[in-house]
Order: structure tokens, then sequence, then C-alpha cells
DNA sequence: GCAAATGCTTAAAGGCTTTAAGTGATGGAG
DNA sequence: CTCCATCACTTAAAGCCTTTAAGCATTTGC
């Protein structure tokens, strides 16, 4: 019987592509075995456990994502790149809805620091460079702005807005207009009330 | 051997609080038969499936929210308004991870329109009569409302804002700021350009 | 060309889901 | 009050998944 060939990295590969066709809750040992028309057993060679996969699959979501919204957000500034680096973001999340969910899971701490989620929080700040916010005012505004991304991604990908008629690109872009136009009118610590 | 007095209803509501206690993806009609002292199968006569299980979780979350939400919304306006809806739903996430993670699941058209989902939306839609939207736009704010909300409350509920040192809570006052601003300023459809 | 190492298979145990058939408790009718 | 029908749960069993251990075969290096 010729082998497979397997390895950690094209299993990891082939996981990465089957959670994007099965979802990423249906990436099993099993499928992948199938896949290389193996016995599940075959991977635990490779492998420790069914959650290494996952985590592999999410390190290796997490370097991709970073490495395109670093090319979108090159030579640019300003609203330019807060477009870019957010257009980046969902295309990544639409090619490759099973990848993106694996970036959502909890990564230990070593995990994640060897991984790309510091050159995301890096991104993000250069982002707002553009935009000059003082220190603390600009943590927060990387929390609002990856929660905006993420939870309109996420929503979109879950069906969350297929239940009204208007297109779905239309409220992205406008939602990055008022990102930028909140990011250039950052409100003062104490709010000053609510007058119209 | 005395019977357990299973119903659907009782096995929903233990279904939401091992949700709450174990996680979501950890909610089986074995650890669900085992709190109840019954074996798996006696499961079978009141709920079809596990799928079922997960899917009455899911619309009792969402019921739940939307009542919560409702209460804290009424007879308040403006940003009032707003951060009272919005801590109602980082409230309820956070003390109910389980059935908060229940109520992304996705729910056939049937399901969808007879759960509260109808409800969270026309409750969002109330905020913005505060801020006096014209139509489209008002679509567009709806959904980064609640792209933002269910952003931040999922990537704070996984672990994504611990390795910043700054208050998650403070964060969370920042950017309800930050929406209340932009609601009452909302960017015009041909945006003026970037400049500073 | 042979031995050692490596890669995959077989075997097996344990858990989860789900269906079908069986048993015993409960409650309503006589 | 008692009997029987119904309903609630158990037992049994099949199928799929994970994971470990042991075995066989293929490759590699000397």
């Amino acid at each position: 019987m010729a082998r497979a060939g397997l390895t950690a990295e094209r299993l990891t590969l082939a996981a990465a592509e089957l959670a994007d066709e099965l979802g990423f809750h249906n990436l099993t040992v099993s499928a992948l075995a199938r896949r290389f028309g193996v016995k599940p057993a075959a991977l635990y060679s490779h492998v420790r456990d069914a959650q290494e996969l996952r985590v592999r699959v999410a390190v290796l979501a997490l370097a991709e994502l970073a490495e395109r919204a670093a090319a979108a957000l090159a030579g640019r500034a300003g609203k330019d790149a807060l477009v870019a680096f957010a257009d980046a973001y969902r295309g990544y999340a639409k090619e490759h809805p099973g990848r993106y969910a694996a970036g959502q899971i909890q990564l230990d701490d070593e995990t994640a620091y060897a991984s790309a989620a510091r050159r995301h929080a890096e991104m993000t700040r250069a982002i707002l460079r553009g935009y000059d916010l003082p220190e603390p005012a600009q943590t927060d505004a990387v929390r609002m702005l990856h929660s905006t991304f993420h939870g309109f991604v996420s929503l979109e990908t879950q069906g969350g807005f297929a239940r009204t008629p208007r297109e779905v690109d239309v409220s992205w872009a406008r939602t990055l207009d008022a990102l930028d136009s909140v990011l250039r009118n950052w409100p003062p610590d104490e709010p000053g009330g609510q007058a119209a």
C-alpha cells in the first residue's frame, strides 16, 4: 500500500479546507482521514489530538489574515487604511468561514503570543495613527474597531442580516463611514450630556 | 423506580443551565440525562433530538434577552436608552454565556419568526427614535449597533480583551459614548473626504 | 541487501446519538 | 377498590467519533 505522505502541515492545510467546506464544528479527525484515504488512527502520529488540529487551523487562519491585512494596509493612511483593513478582514471571513471561525477559539497564552494575534493589535493601532488619538482612548478605539468588524462579519456569515432587504455591502460601507467619523471626532472623556 | 418528571420545558431550562455551566458546545443529551439521573434514551420522548434541544435553548435565550432589554428600555430615550439596552445585552451575555452562545445559532425562518428575534430588531429601532435617522440610514445604524454589541460581548467572553491592562468596563463605556456620538451626527451618504 | 526507523492498519475501549422493544408505575373506568 | 391502558423510563443495540496500543509493511541508511 502506497503511503499517503502525511505531515502536520499538510494535515493542517487540509483541515482548514475541510473547515471552510463543512463548517469549523464539522472538522473531525475522521473526516480528515477520509479525505486522505487513510484510517483515523494514522493522523495521531502527526498531530496529538483533535484539539491540536483545531489550534493549528486557528494559528494558520490568524497568520493568513494578518498577512492580508498587512498587504491591504501598505501605503495607506486615514480612512483609506481603515477601509482597506476592514475589507481585508471581511473578505477573508467570507472566503474562509471555517478558518475565520477557527480564529475565534481560545488560545492559551503561549500559543497566542507566538501567533499572529499580536500583529493584529499592532495593525489596528497603525490605523489609528492617522487619527491622532491619545493613549487610553486608543485602546478603547482598538477594541471598538475590533468589536465592530468581528460583530458585523460574524453576524453576516451567520445569516443575521438576511431578513432585511437592504444590501449588506451598503450597510458595511456606511458603518465604516461612521467609524471614520467617530475616530476623527472621538468624544471627550466626560461626555457633555445628550443635548440635541 | 420513581419517575423523574421530565417535560420539554424542564429539559430546556436544565439544558440552559448546563450550557451556562459547561459551555454551549458541551451541552449534550447524555450530560442532560445524567443531571436528571436518567438514561439518555429517556429524553427522546420529550425532545426530538439534540438539535431540537439546542434550538429550544436558543429560543429561550432570545426571549429572556428580549425581556431584559425591553425592561431596560422602558421609560428611557436617547443615550440613556442606548446605554441601558447595551448594558442589558452585555449583562445577559456575561451572566448566561451558554444561553448567549445558543442565541447565535442559525434558526430556520419559521422558528426565527416565531421567536423573539423580531422584538430585538424592533427595540434597536426604538433606540434610534431618539436620534432621528431617516430610513435607509436607520437600517445601517441598526446593523452597526448590533454588530458592535455582539462583537464586543463575544470578544470579551472569549477572553479577547484580556491581554491589555485597561479595564474592559471603561472601554465599553467609551464605546457607547462613541456610538452615541456617531448616531447624533450620522455621516451623510457622500462622505466629504477625510480632511483633518 | 539488511536492519532500524517510520508510516499506516488493525484492534479495541469508551463516549455520544438515536431507534426499537420491553417493563413497571400511574391514573382513570368500572 | 381494582384492573387495565397508557405513559415514562430502561434495556439493548447499531453507528459514528476519539484515542491508545500493538502489528505489519515500506522506506531509509549503512
